[in-house]
DNA sequence: CCCCTTCGATCGATCGATCGATCGGGCCTG
DNA sequence: CAGGCCCGATCGATCGATCGATCGAAGGGG
């Protein structure tokens, strides 16, 4: 594992765990196992690594959003398996990237809210085309959007491979009570 | 209004703009009007607000779950209700509950947690019970509820009074998307 | 083979700024 | 003139970031 990569996941973990703002540039160094000076020589800014951590995450949430296909019910289930798995195997990253959007600034805020905007796209076509084509019923597409997306996103918060609950079982509940909420026909 | 209550009014906002780290000392006296060295005389340290924030809106929403009474769907829909009410009329006070535990430290963190935890039994009887009568169909209650619970919590992020949905409206909805989630016999 | 240059990697020391918090004293009011 | 209210000044600590210096490995000319 390369340096630049150590640097990163030390990043993600700590930002994770204390936050944007409740890490240092020391505890970055000592978990990284470099000085806080030769950590500027494998990284720009505080910020910019924080902007490189969300720009990869969401980037790959979109290419694997692209390659859904299916009726309008399928692709529902499969976005949401897909996020819900995402969620679950990488949740350092994803609660960094739904948690510490508020921590950027100027043009790099702008940049990452588009990424999210864009993966957002997706979730908003596959509800509003369902309805359409009265596969699912629901009283506002835009609020079942953003409470479905809650919902799923919320898995990072608390989901732990070492507990009880297998990944494969959960995004199979989570498809399913996406469904119910949504009043897909059964 | 005292100058305690500007004080926390202040504390509130910067810590759900900002987050409890990335708001100073000296921005929260600015924005409560007072110059640093005021603020410690309405307050104690930074942390102690941030105690005291989260211990009355949590100490308040157990205080209105305990008061839901009904058969087992009901009571869910009526925390729903409430708890959704609550997170669009205080999505400031909410947000920091939610998002801020991370940055309280020893006690104070373990006498926030058991509220929290508290308050989540609510749920997990009204879901636990709906489960039993037959009134709801998941396969795993615990999932449920902390699915459930992040869907409704979510609403803090994104709801503003002055868009296109009102209040009473969405409480309705969550209320139909949870009872769906659920797999409540319709 | 040996010396000399070059370069990426690394660090201790330190920068100016800001952090949370405190102190002594001034100002007003009863 | 006593006491609540308030603040400028300042504390030691830590912040993000940069500095010059040093190290060992790689490379090339004699």
């Amino acid at each position: 594992m390369t340096t630049e990569e150590r640097v990163r996941e030390a990043a993600v973990r700590l930002f994770a765990e204390r936050g944007f703002h409740g890490t240092g540039i020391r505890d970055l160094a000592q978990a990284a196992g470099l000085s806080s000076a030769t950590l500027y020589h494998y990284m720009g800014t505080k910020e910019d690594l924080l902007v490189e951590i969300m720009r990869t995450s969401l980037t790959e949430l979109i290419g694997k959003a692209e390659q859904i296909t299916g009726d309008e019910t399928d692709r529902l289930v499969s976005l949401v398996k897909m996020h819900v798995r995402a969620h679950a195997e990488k949740p350092r990253e994803t609660a960094v990237v739904d948690g510490e959007m508020r921590a950027l600034t100027g043009e790099r805020r702008e940049e990452i809210v588009a990424l999210r905007d864009r993966y957002e796209r997706f979730w908003q076509d596959a509800i509003d085309d369902g309805v359409k084509a009265r596969k699912l019923t629901v009283a506002d597409p835009s609020v079942a959007r953003l409470a479905l997306l809650e919902m799923c996103s919320g898995v990072s918060r608390w989901y732990s491979p070492a507990g009880p609950v297998k990944l494969s079982d959960l995004t199979i509940q989570y498809a399913a009570m996406a469904l119910g909420m949504l009043g897909a026909a059964r």
